[in-house]
RNA sequence: GGCCACGUGGCGGAGUGGUUACGCAGCGGAUUGCAAAUCCGUGUACCCCAGUUCGAUUCUGGGCGUGGCCUCCA
């Protein structure tokens, strides 16, 4: 055990490296990531980085144990996306009742598709509204230390202020200095900035807005600060990981840092920050405002890509069949790729002896992986390792095989014993299902009895009848006798 | 324009200063008509140029290409 704890590698966006991880309290490793802009259906993009880090917080609680990992992943239900899409959605409402109506059912959307990812539930999942006060907080301490000002109904974060000794800490996570962003920026500028990168923490709303009550008025926060107050809550002002997509390292990373360290007077926020790729379509960004997303109820409930419904697992295989970190091209042969390979990883459970029924579901449930997959996935969740592992076992000869297989792809979250139980009842049903199976018997005793006299024409027909009837035919030879044996399955 | 990442066999996708995963597809075989299923076998690939080195796909520099960030974004 103690060597699986000192094995976690993970890469550091700050340190551009692969890190030995060490939690600050092995008793309660603590993540944070950035969660969903509760406006809309999530679409498939979206749930990569729910996906990759439900893989690492099952990693993290197989290694410290269940109880001892705490995993934080935020609603963001203030936003300006949020209010025009509740005027435009309920008219007819009030803003505030549009507002909430919105919010909840997509959030309530958001978690059915994960879960039918394949994913966890975090262990909270703190809604901004729900923690202005906490902002409030903050913003007033970082105002007291001098590192915000209120300009204008504003209150705005002075980056120039987050300082380590005389050293500028600002832009140290995006790699990128101040003179740099400004060249490459292509926004106006707000006259009452005391510097151009100033950003946000508190503005002003009108009366047909969202706002509440604070030192400077009628307002909300900006976009960063609920992470910054509701780690900070939940999990202290320091803790082990704090993950997201590639494209939240800068800006919003950056001003969580920069609020946190400068409202809680430490040197940083997390010890390890994570981000995971873009899903591209075509080689080019996944994303709403370009059109060319699906979103995960279409894909799961749909037939808009590729002619089909997919089912959550081979969506989640897909999704791990590469490193997190790089960009993943979303194609149909992706996903048919990762079904034929899941299916195989089924079959071979099955074909090696698991019987998922009730009896054996306590003796199941301690089937354990393969610690080398363990030690690929703790490469830095090193997915191309993993897989090699599963192709291995899948290729076994053994029971232990089987026990081995289910136990990573449990581990994984690709299978539970319950989907595997409806994966077992509904390859029965196809059987149950199916003609008379005397009559199947009969059939094929009369084709072998036709291939016998070497009558193709006639053995043909049957062959074709049959599987005209949805059953197919695989013929093998005995290995005792060496006779022509004929199996029967029902087919898609 | 600035910053960052990536560029591997038909495709997907790891990794490594020398023995070169894994998967998909293909091909050959087990198989005594054809097919299917299964199993076995089969692939010396690493963008270009220069440098370091006994040796580079792996390190360094330059170039080209692709993608991302610099504005809301997973």
């Amino acid at each position: 055990m103690s060597s699986a704890k000192s094995s976690i590698r993970l890469f550091n966006t700050m340190s551009k490296s692969k890190q030995d991880f060490s939690p600050l309290d092995e008793n309660n490793v603590r993540m944070y990531v950035c969660g969903p802009t509760v406006y809309d259906y999530a679409h498939i993009g979206n749930a990569r980085p729910a996906i990759v880090f439900d893989v690492l917080f099952r990693l993290l609680r197989h290694v410290y144990g269940q109880e001892h990992v705490t995993y934080l992943r935020n609603i963001t239900d203030v936003d300006d996306k949020i209010n025009a899409r509740a005027a435009r959605d309920y008219p007819d409402l009030p803003l505030n009742e549009a507002i909430q109506k919105l919010t909840k059912t997509t959030q309530q959307q958001y978690e059915a598709d994960m879960a039918e990812l394949g994913c966890l539930e975090p262990t909270r999942q703190p809604r901004a509204t729900d923690h202005i006060a906490e902002m409030i907080e903050m913003i007033e301490t970082l105002i007291k230390s001098g590192h915000a000002y209120e300009a204008q109904g504003h209150v705005l974060f002075a980056v120039k202020t987050f300082k380590s000794g005389e050293v500028l800490q600002y832009g140290k996570l995006a790699r990128r200095s101040l003179d740099d962003m400004l060249a490459g920026a292509r926004v106006e500028v707000a006259p009452y900035k005391r510097d151009p990168m100033d950003f946000v923490l508190w503005k002003p709303s009108s009366s047909d807005l969202p706002g509440w009550d604070s030192p400077w008025g009628k307002g909300r926060p900006g976009w960063h600060i609920e992470c910054s107050a509701m780690s900070k809550k939940y999990l202290g002002e320091i803790f082990d990981i704090h993950g997201g997509g590639i494209d939240l390292p800068f800006p919003h990373h950056e001003n969580e840092l920069a609020q946190s360290c400068c409202a809680n007077n430490t040197e940083q926020m997390a010890q390890v920050w994570m981000h995971n790729g873009f899903l591209q379509i075509n080689g080019e960004k996944m994303s709403k405002s370009d059109g060319n997303f699906y979103t995960v109820d279409e894909l799961l409930h749909t037939e808009k890509f590729g002619g089909r419904s997919w089912p959550g697992d081979v969506l989640r295989v897909a999704m791990l069949m590469k490193t997190y970190r790089e960009p993943i091209d979303f194609s149909l042969s992706k996903l048919k790729e990762a079904e034929k390979i899941l299916g195989r990883w089924k079959k071979s459970m099955a074909d090696l002896g698991l019987k998922f029924i009730e009896e054996n579901r306590t003796e199941y449930s301690e089937f354990g992986p393969c610690s080398k997959m363990v030690a690929a996935l703790s490469n830095d969740m090193n997915m191309a390792g993993v897989m090699a592992e599963l192709h291995r076992h899948s290729k076994g000869e053994r029971l232990h095989n089987a026990r081995r297989l289910f136990g990573s792809l449990k581990l994984l979250g690709v299978v539970t014993f319950d989907s595997m139980q409806k994966w077992e009842q509904a390859t029965q049903k196809l059987l149950d299902n199916a003609p008379d199976s005397t009559l199947i018997e009969v059939a094929i005793a009369n084709r072998l009895e036709a291939l016998n006299d070497k009558n193709w024409v006639e053995a043909d027909r049957i062959r074709d009848e049959l599987a005209s009837q949805g059953i197919k035919l695989t013929d093998s030879k005995d290995s005792e006798t060496g006779k022509r044996v004929t199996n029967w399955e029902v087919g898609k």
